[in-house]
DNA sequence: GCGATCCTGGCC
DNA sequence: GGCCAGGATCGC
């Protein structure tokens, strides 16, 4: 469910439990804990006071000093609540992480298609899912030839599934990914090898200003979406072509249509995007 | 590279 | 009952 802005406006409605301590944890008996054990991660973490939060992708990092991070990806249907005060458990609650304070982080994924995992080095890569992350949509240390570089390391994958490849590019989903190729006026199934340098600037242009945008909107609340406040997104509103099958783009009289891409729907209006 | 698969729930 | 869903991985 939660795609990059999303997840960053996730974490900064979680900044208040930067200085807090974990007292101990809560997991279910299906809790989608990868790669370590609950036991472990409890071990790991307690009496650990949070020092930042972290966005890589859509995961979400909460470090810890002395040093560790717990990391937490969201999957389709993953949802973190801020409780100052307990409230009864709610179905499919994974995890609840208590704080010496009495607040209370839960994490709530009906799918389980979420992960909970652990991180000890600083730069992630003890972690197999970070390790696995491309670049950052803004990362100001690289160029766009840089960008333009990770791109063509895939030259048979069509723009659409080049954008979803979190080792490209990571924390764009399928809203973010029609969204950024109707903006640069891109057929999503055109293939990387048959895209000029021209087209990947422009591609990834489009691809920042959509996701600033989402994040500026506080993400996309199309069913459930919330902050770990509960605040709901705005994007919705401002969606060109995404779910908009057999009508118009949003601001345009261009026909959007429905097409299927590696098992997923992508949207786009062909008359436009080529 | 592509399709099937993991899982639950909402909607028609 | 069937289809669809903000995702990612694992086979062929």
């Amino acid at each position: 469910m939660p795609e990059l802005p999303e997840v960053e406006s996730i974490k900064r409605s979680l900044q208040g439990l930067v200085g807090k301590t974990i007292a101990r944890f809560y997991f279910s008996r299906v809790a989608p804990v990868e790669t370590t054990s609950p036991k472990q991660i409890e071990k790991t973490l307690h009496n650990k006071k949070i020092s930042r939060l972290e966005r890589r992708g859509k995961y979400l990092l909460l470090h810890t000093d002395p040093a560790a991070s717990l990391v937490l990806h969201l999957g389709m249907t993953g949802k973190l609540l801020l409780l100052e005060t307990p409230t009864p458990r709610e179905k499919h609650t994974h995890m609840e992480l208590l704080f010496s304070d009495g607040t209370l982080l839960r994490f709530i994924d009906p799918r389980r298609f979420g992960t909970i995992s652990l991180a000890c080095q600083s730069d992630g890569k003890d972690n197999p899912f970070l390790k696995k992350l491309g670049l950052e949509y803004n990362d100001s240390t690289q160029t766009r030839d840089d960008y333009i570089r990770q791109f063509r390391s895939h030259p048979k994958l069509s723009l659409k599934t080049a954008l979803l490849h979190q080792g490209i590019i990571a924390g764009v989903g399928n809203i973010y990914a029609c969204e950024a190729l109707y903006r640069a006026k891109l057929d999503p199934r055109r293939l990387v090898q048959k895209t000029t340098d021209e087209a990947l600037r422009k591609l990834l242009q489009a691809l920042r200003q959509t996701l600033d945008m989402g994040i500026a909107c506080q993400g996309t609340t199309l069913r459930d979406y919330q902050d770990g406040r509960g605040t709901k997104g705005s994007m919705q509103n401002f969606l060109q072509v995404y779910g908009r099958e057999g009508k118009t783009a949003l601001q345009s009289h261009h026909k959007v249509i429905r097409i299927i891409q590696n098992n997923r729907s992508t949207w786009f209006a062909p008359a436009v995007q080529k």
